[in-house]
DNA sequence: GCATCTTATGAAATCGATTACATCTGATTC
DNA sequence: GAATCAGATGTAATCGATTTCATAAGATGC
């Protein structure tokens, strides 16, 4: 009773042969009706389970996905983790989570050991080698590098940031700052580099403040802000966390959003719309990024069926992003 | 240089046995130090990774936890998961993830095939008999089910609730609401009886709203709140999303708070410093709760070492909750 | 110098499934 | 009625490690 029943157990008490027991679980109709009526009852009677690590073994693959992220507690990730578990455990396979950041040795070693199929990575700065040395279908999600080779899926993040320089310069604000994520972050670098191209084509006066997406670093970038002589009215944090940290900075400063300064934010958290003020800010389909990731992948292992990573197109393959306007930004004051 | 390097092809290149090189990599006192220098090499130069399922297999063990949450993308579990993964990676164990809602099969299943050793559990219904069925070490985290025959890990909830009802009497409230959680779930039911328990010892006046955790249940509490004739001046909402849905809708409507009403929440999530006003509620400690919690497991891990559960009494570990006043509570209007 | 004890290593069994190949039974064909 | 074939099942090899047991070589004791 309190030891595992294992499919030997079964084919004796069925009076078959354990490659009869294997087949009448995966491959029903390749034995006889009756045979199969017995299989099942032994098995019901046993209480057998499958031992995942023998038929891994043999089967030299996993059923498992494995996901890597720079940061497990962050907020932009959680909805992403559920859609790809959804849709993963929908197709019978597992996933498996783990901060991308952990040491080269560790972080070889799981791409390797053979407990994953396929990666979700959610990292664009590790190291190229480490990531190009998995022989496994991988694929990048919202965040990538160009010197791995492996397919990306994502929003248009330059296209995002021209929505906001747009959205700002609507409104009529003439001088606009930009508080960016830390310069090593692809997402950072690109949404800048789109904010401040659609600023300068708009005619506007931009600044930049480095930051790191975090509400703490909003906050921090808020006071800078106030300290200036010419305060830009326009504000468009690379984060909702960070928009919301320098929002409630400046709140406490006594500045009022939006009557003295527009403040807008990215990503669409699920507070953003609950936050007072309700956030302006550019919406990224998390659950839809995470799902169609999955799926993608799932292709890419059926394809590979272990041969090693697929050569699917390079491009990244853009999601919808789109600007949802909130009462965080307004007019130009005065 | 493709094809992945088994151990029989280290042994071979090194020119000892397979058994010679397991030992040099598992337990490198075992071997003489020349022979170990040459299985280093002989692996440095094939690049040889193990193989975890055919490991697992032979020892019986699978070197990896799982955690079963009931909503992944819900913003309390995620530094949970943070924290477990961290220290979970740290002592060599893979984290596996899995959403507890998934059918009652797949859910057998996962603590049963043998690809995990240790389970966190952190939703207090699901079935007892399927949970129990598990013969693994298992750890109930933030919420339990006393049908379960395991270790709890968590704060005290009733004693939590005491604090908030506590809270607002001495800030002046005489009649006070209750925004509890669903009915089935331990938690709310918990905190609702606590909050309740107390604020009669005190004399206060009491209403209960159910709602479900949310920040969409939040603000619909608020408009059911908003209606009434007479309106408790103090409300304590049983998480801190709801908390702020409610006063979102509330300042919606044109309510000061804690003007004209004064709200806390439960849990102290990240955002909670950083809302406007700032989020009085209940602090609970979710880094140390996950860390406590796998430590925990992974003494009982190695303590049942596939032995079955582990008897390690059922009463509740508690883990300090402290009442964080900030913003959105204040002395009683008028 | 012989018995005894370590220490280092190898040979082979083992973990629990899947699957290639062989075999048997009975139906079909001419 | 013999030959052929299809379908159901069994036998045994296999996946890639770990580990038990055996053995050889050298160290130690008297």
């Amino acid at each position: 009773m309190t030891a595992r029943a294992r499919i030997k157990d079964v084919a004796t008490l069925a009076g078959v042969s354990t490659a009869t027991v294997s087949r009448a679980l995966s491959s029903p109709d390749s034995v006889g009706p009756a045979t199969r009526e017995r299989v099942m009852e032994a098995v019901k009677a046993t209480g057998y389970r499958i031992n995942a690590a023998a038929r891994d073994l043999r089967q030299r693959r996993a059923r498992s996905i494995l996901m890597l992220a720079p940061n497990l507690s962050n907020t932009f990730f959680s909805q992403i983790i559920a859609a790809v578990q959804d849709v993963a455990s929908e197709a019978g396979l597992t996933v498996q989570i783990s901060d991308s950041r952990i040491g080269r040795e560790r972080l070889v070693s799981l791409g390797y050991d053979g407990r994953a199929d396929g990666i979700v990575l959610l990292d664009g700065n590790l190291a190229p080698d480490v990531v190009n040395g998995w022989h496994l279908p991988l694929i990048q999600l919202s965040e990538w590098n160009d010197a791995y080779n492996a397919p990306r899926l994502g929003i248009d993040n330059r296209a995002a940031a021209h929505l906001a320089a747009g959205h700002l310069a609507a409104l009529g604000h003439r001088t606009v700052l930009h508080v960016s994520g830390p310069e090593d972050n692809v997402l950072a670098v690109t949404r800048r580099a789109g904010f401040l191209e659609k600023a300068g084509d708009l005619g506007l006066e931009t600044g930049v403040f480095e930051a790191d997406f975090t509400l703490e670093a909003g906050a921090e970038a808020a006071r800078r802000w106030a300290a200036l002589d010419a305060r830009p009215t326009g504000v468009f944090c690379a984060s909702d966390e960070c928009a919301l940290g320098f929002i409630s900075e400046c709140v406490h400063m006594g500045f009022d959003v939006p009557g003295d300064v527009s403040v807008m934010g990215f990503d669409d958290i699920d507070f953003a719309d609950r936050f007072l003020p309700a956030l302006t800010t550019i919406h990224q389909p998390r659950k839809r990024m995470g799902a169609a990731a999955a799926e993608r992948l799932i292709e890419m292992m059926q394809g590979a069926q272990g041969k090693g990573r697929h050569s699917i197109s390079a491009a990244p393959t853009h999601i919808d992003a789109t600007l949802v306007e909130r009462d965080s930004t307004g007019p130009v004051p005065g």
